[in-house]
DNA sequence: ACGATTTACTAAATCGATTTAGTTGATTAA
DNA sequence: TTAATCAACTAAATCGATTTAGTAAATCGT
């Protein structure tokens, strides 16, 4: 059974297509009643959908838009999609996701796809490696939102969390708890807003209680070599910290390996308050107290603004801070 | 800037469109070396590259597949999506996802959407209330492949785990650390093969050690309102199970937290063996042992058998069923 | 009462490809 | 020598919409 057409209709209602196409379209400028009611029996006589192929060639636009993400099976990354995805859908647009696993490349090329593919807009998790080519095709008129990670050069449309806010509540609420020495582990934020505002969020909140800033607090960590300096040592050093604040989920987990592996036991050896929730935390041995965002809400929010930015070209650029929220669990003790 | 056409190409290699086209798809019937020579010339001079909904238009084909789901969120389904996406990408092929939130009208309303939008296939993990709609489709030419659940009426091109093979194998496990009473709990399997399986792979094992099938070691769980009997009236009730063999995440995490809050303790108080592994489970209070899929492969090679089918209209239908592997964790515990 | 507007449409061009049916000049067969 | 075949292309139709430029009939102003 053919797929009807925009004829079958025309000819059902004894039009020209041209004018079911005007109806289609809602431009009844000087359209009969009786025009627009025969049209309107003969579309769901005949069960009509436009094309959306036709369509989208001949309008030039697609009602897609593309999602570039490191990894789709995230926990961040899957609920701040269903965001995405559940705002397009009200407005009929669909979603093309291209997965970068934190590849510069794979990043430039997914760009590139669906550029050529023709996508209305493009909402990116981008890894800061290719503002260039971003800057590209948004001069070429291509709508483009970033979250997660703002970086230095794409502060322009993009949703974030209150990054500095948020760890200053942290950082805070331990010092409410009684501690002094707070361990910061963090990623290098060099050129990284995201990362540095937390850091940032962090000596601010010394500074109101006023606690001397302990370099040998603010430690390292990184996606391939792990910690600068282990966990156990800064445990054994003089003045070690009564707490850790790790800033990334993938932190969280790896400090907690250490940690187990020595036998050092949360919270009574050491408080941990991590950035980023945990899936199943009520089931572990302690469950980790975090500063959690709102990724659904990051999602929903970036397709607000990235639809605002496709539908008027001229709308102004933005950027957008998400609150987050201490979710109180059994890793921080109060001490002294 | 506009984006260059075929036509440009044609221009610039002095031959005519259908030319340009004919060596675009690779038809060198009549082509003489030199016109190639120049079209590749200019293709690769003007970074052309065919505009892909033009081509859809015409070819009434779309390199694109629609996937619909529960819900793009769970661990077992985004790992899946991230199999099919990976395997797309290497044909060139893109996806179209869906979430329905087990809601049967969505699903309906998914199938048509993806239908009017003219993807080429579809995977559906399906609630199997839409097998009608679903066939209709499948009469239309559109290729289905199913996943994750195996209902009555959709055994053709399905993916699924060996769920009989594992329950046996998670059942004997559990048997040979001395467990003659293990309570299976589930979901109603009526209509819905998967599930059935299980219960027979269970069965099975009793049967091959002889241990006698106990009515009350049976029982049941629902989304909606729970479980049939609480966990601890189970295990008050005389005769008690030594273990649990749960077949579903949801319920596994119920039955944890049922546990927990009467302080019964795993694997001392009872064992617990569940289906489908588990995040982050290594810092669990207990880890648990687990059956768990292999939900990226699955999602490979359901992809493949959609890919086949619509390359080939009448590739035969298959049944692929992938093993399970059984995680060794601590939450079961060697009895007598 | 007659040209100018307005109303209510339609024919044809267009979007950017693919494909079919030719076309032209060179080679081959009878 | 001349029709038939073949090699190497091209013109034009097509996919299914939207949109622009027209057209015919009705209405209006003077």
């Amino acid at each position: 059974m053919p797929k009807i057409k925009l004829i079958d209709v025309a000819k059902l209602a004894g039009v020209s297509k041209s004018t079911v196409s005007q109806y289609l379209n809602g431009r009844f400028d000087y359209m009969s009643e009786k025009t627009k009611e025969r049209i309107k029996l003969a579309v769901s006589e005949l069960d009509y959908v436009p094309n959306p192929i036709a369509r989208s060639l001949k309008m030039d636009k697609t009602k897609t838009i593309g999602v570039i993400v490191r990894d789709i099976t995230g926990f961040y990354t899957s609920r701040t999609i269903r965001g995405i995805d559940d705002y397009c859908k009200t407005s009929e647009y669909n979603l093309l996701i291209y997965n970068t696993d934190v590849d510069t490349d794979i990043e430039a090329r997914s760009l590139e796809a669906l550029y050529q593919l023709r996508v209305d807009g493009i909402i990116i998790a981008s890894s800061g490696k290719n503002t260039d080519l971003i800057d590209k095709y948004i001069n070429n008129g291509l709508p483009i939102v970033h979250f997660q990670l703002e970086h230095d050069g794409n502060e322009k449309n993009i949703i974030v969390s209150d990054y500095r806010k948020s760890a200053f509540e942290g950082t805070e609420y331990l010092i409410n708890l009684g501690h002094q020495r707070i361990c910061f582990v963090t990623q290098d934020f060099e050129n990284v807003k995201s990362r540095k505002d937390r850091y940032l969020g962090y000596i601010d909140a010394l500074h109101k209680y006023q606690i001397p800033i302990d370099e040998h607090l603010i430690q390292y960590w990184d996606r391939e070599s792990g910690f600068v300096q282990s966990p156990i040592s800064i445990l054994k050093a003089t003045n070690p910290p009564t707490a850790f604040f790790t800033q990334h989920l993938a932190i969280t987990t790896e400090l907690l390996t250490a940690l187990n592996k020595e036998n050092i036991s949360i919270p009574d050896d050491v408080s941990l308050l991590g950035f980023d929730d945990i899936p199943m935390a009520e089931f572990f041995k302690v469950p980790i107290t975090v500063i959690t965002q709102n990724p659904y809400e990051i999602g929903r929010e970036a397709t607000k603004l990235l639809l605002d930015n496709i539908n008027d070209k001229k709308a102004p650029s933005q950027k957008i801070m998400l609150p987050c929220t201490l979710i109180k669990r059994l890793s921080c003790k109060e001490i002294k």
